[in-house]
DNA sequence: CGTATCATTGAGCTTAGTCAAAAAGTGTGG
DNA sequence: CCACACTTTTTGACTAAGCTCAATGATACG
């Protein structure tokens, strides 16, 4: 079993604070309340079935959340990005764990209680509250629809517009995927030599450029919108 | 296109007051806010795009939402049952459409704009209003997680493992199905004919057995579970 | 009681999973 | 800087699961 880091391994709370004031993101108003914690590659940053005490945001790197089945399998539930909160649940434990995927990850973990104390006598943070809990749903819901769809080509085509989407605001046609190609086919729900053979098979035909294994360039978009679009396809004008 | 509803269809605001008030559900300190709604089988309670003026709540019958595909493939992102809320978004327009799946479908909308506002004021009804959006995130999670499966006889498994959980709070091993094998298809992400073929497989194999197409008695749960479970699997004890 | 929808079953075909192995990176210590 | 070990990625051959097309049976509703 892998050892948890906790917050008193870290040698003062402010050392990594720069990065988190840096960085534009909701709840700024609670930078104070944080604490950053470096994580390492593969490194638990809260399991399933724990007491849930903080909710977390991703500050750099990459996290992803996910649970294992009893045949071994993992099933990704959630790539978190910077600016990506998570642990958020129903009741008072995790309901899956999460960890680093990259060497340095950081996550800002703020106290629940006393994040929820706040929110308490401030409603404009509890609003913010309210809309990052509606951003986490938004994810999650994308995540449904890719992985809802038919063929792994459509799957893994999605992905890289979602990641592209994701990574650089919508502007730009060049993706450094932060994952492996592993932790893509578990996120879609496939198996890896699939993911690999689909990246292939979208280079052949034009509608990818690959850079080593992590660089993709989108070069033909509609294609891969294509077996995207859905009936009444526009970005919500917030 | 089918025409929609709208608040003023109903003859007087009060005539299922006592759905609502005898139903025990989250969010009852805003029911007066409420205006309810009774739905046609299949008409829409909310359109994607449409400005997101409402937050709704299943009081009686069933509602999906679902986005169509271009290629007319329809993917539902959640199934709702009374008692779940429905209507959240990130912008300021509904992400996908919702529609009554039963006659006399009956729903509760709750203006948006107002519960914010009381919500501004009432901390007791923003910690609800937090809790009913991880309620929704749990449960798309919970999807995410069975569409995320490998094979359809799992899948299927899952699916009346949940219904059976929801429909009856977790107890009894009976379910009447409040879909049709279509929507169970597009929930699954899987072709009807393997739903089909999947139930006829577990009745076969005495895992469940079928009275009529939509009641389900659960024989062999563990069957069900298998293939079901993953590592560290319990209930978070709320 | 007829008609439309829903459900089941069958046959053939396509896609993706599995098993196996090679190739390409990555990082480490000598 | 290079050699070695390990991980990641790709490719191939085979198998099996599920989709499509098609037809028949069952239900529900007017």
């Amino acid at each position: 079993m892998k050892t948890r880091m906790t917050a008193t391994s870290i040698d003062g709370p402010g050392h990594y604070r720069h990065l988190l004031s840096s960085r534009p993101h909701r709840l700024k108003s609670l930078d104070q309340l944080a604490v950053l914690m470096p994580f390492h590659r593969g490194q638990e940053i809260c399991s399933q079935s724990e007491p849930a005490e903080h909710w977390y945001c991703v500050v750099s790197g990459a996290a992803r959340r996910y649970v294992l089945r009893a045949d071994g399998r993992r099933q990704i539930v959630g790539l978190l990005l910077p600016g990506d909160f998570f642990g958020f649940t129903t009741g008072d434990v995790y309901d899956v764990t999460a960890e680093a995927i990259g060497e340095g990850t950081v996550v800002a973990a703020y106290p629940r209680r006393r994040v929820e104390l706040l929110a308490d006598s401030d409603p404009v943070i509890a609003r913010e509250i309210r809309q990052i809990a509606f951003d986490v749903l938004s994810r999650m819901q994308s995540q449904l629809l890719i992985v809802g769809r038919i063929t792994a080509l459509e799957k893994v085509g999605s992905f890289i517009l979602e990641m592209a989407a994701r990574m650089s605001q919508g502007r730009g046609d060049s993706v450094a995927l932060p994952v492996s190609r592993y932790d893509i086919a578990d996120y879609l729900a496939v198996s890896v030599e699939t993911v690999s053979r689909s990246l292939t098979d979208l280079k052949h035909r034009g509608v990818i450029q690959l850079s080593g294994t992590r660089a993709v360039k989108i070069v033909d978009r509609d294609a891969l919108e294509d077996g995207e679009r859905d009936a009444g396809h526009m970005r919500s004008a917030a």
